[in-house]
DNA sequence: CGGAGGATTGAAGGCTATCAAAGTCCGTGG
DNA sequence: CCACGGACTTTGATAGCCTTCAATCCTCCG
């Protein structure tokens, strides 16, 4: 069953706006494709010519340097659009984090069909505009805060996106989630070691900022010390 | 003067594709305007509803830390777009380097334009992708990059984009070019401090890579021994 | 000529990386 | 059920790169 009707992201994905006629064509060019946690889906400097709406999972989008070096230059999400339509072979691998399923388009077809619809290139142009702001302030953690900073930065991200803030009376209830990267990965996002990852949280750890119930699962209990942390 | 018929980057920029009709109807909405060195045409966190089309000069755009740090997270140079059309108000300034000449538009009038001309939004989208891929190659030199890496690579950079490369015979001549970028700029790119990025630039000087014939001018000497600096 | 902002140079220190080892978690197989 | 192996994580010690603080030097312009 690989159609857009039955599609969980389909009201949100760039898809959105098409109308039943359309979304058969788009249809008919994709195919639903399961990518398992550490398995890639586009090869750096590979001429993989393929786009794609993520429906479920999360990925990492990396460059790296000869000697090894890696950089997570992107997080793609559930309705987020991976890859690089229109004439440039971008320069990032695309891995999956967790298990992942995603709706993959040859480049070629994705490109004439977006051409011809404009109200999706127009969904797509939003897209790549906030993805473009969010990279942008990505850039002043990585140029210009500390390692405490950076941790922090990003814990208060995962838990805006992760948390369950549930809808509690009175009380914002302490958040908890889960993490889908490694503590090398979290290194690679924010640019530092992975020993410099682990040191920094177990400090918030010892200073009662969040807890830590398992290698993956993060409880933010004190919100307002990581937001003055954060910088 | 303020036509786009005589507009010096009316091939390159976005504007490119448009019939003389609509090119009337746009040239009417906007307005030419001057902006000297070090002069803001778009202020953070200001509700400043602009976007605007680089006809001459560099500017930068940046974000800044309440303590005063700062990070350049993007330049732009003629027949670049800048600002951020539809609904959101991006976080960063935009600052002229040099002296510089836009062409502006109040954003509510180029949304509603540009979403009447899938051409332009087609263009847009092509530029805001290439800006993207520029900015996640960035966050792989901001991240991982020593400094005499990121000193290399942006010399590099700058001579591509500015180097008279002549096209001489046999010989690759030496390479010259002006910096509109002051040191202080320079170290805001890169993620560095300025006295890190003075010290880089003296120890190339030394070792024969560059040459400084003034503190806004570098001279390529060894362009090869750049590339192997550049990581 | 003199001032001011920018740039360079120097000395010292701190933050983060590097190197190394121990610890933890989890799946596998006995 | 428990032992074992391997990957990941934590912890420790040390080193080094870059920042910070400070002073001097240029260079441009009034």
């Amino acid at each position: 069953m690989s159609s857009c009707e039955t599609c969980v992201v389909r009201n949100r994905a760039i898809c959105a706006g098409l109308d039943d006629k359309e979304l058969v064509a788009l249809n008919s060019m994709g195919r639903r494709r399961n990518v398992s946690a550490g398995e890639p889906l586009i090869w750096e400097a590979d001429d993989s010519l393929v786009v794609a709406n993520v429906i479920e999972g999360v990925l990492k989008l990396t460059t790296s340097t000869e000697d090894g070096r890696e950089q997570i230059v992107g997080v793609a999400y559930p309705s987020d659009f991976i890859g690089r339509p229109f004439g440039q072979t971008s320069r990032a691998s695309v891995v999956a984090l967790t298990d992942a399923r995603v709706c993959v388009f040859a480049r070629n077809d994705f490109d004439r069909f977006a051409r011809e619809h404009p109200e999706l290139e127009h969904k797509l142009l939003e897209r790549t505009l906030a993805e473009l702001d969010r990279t942008r302030s990505w850039m002043m953690l990585l140029g210009r805060k500390t390692a405490s900073e950076k941790i922090a930065t990003f814990l208060l991200e995962m838990a805006d996106r992760f948390g369950d803030q549930g809808c509690a009376p009175v009380l914002m209830p302490a958040q908890r989630f889960a993490l889908p990267f490694s503590r090398q990965q979290v290194a690679d996002l924010l640019g530092l070691t992975i020993e410099t990852v682990s040191r920094q949280f177990t400090r918030l750890k010892q200073d009662g900022v969040i807890g830590l119930p398992s290698r993956r699962e993060v409880e933010v209990i004190d919100r307002r010390a990581l937001q003055a942390l954060a910088g």
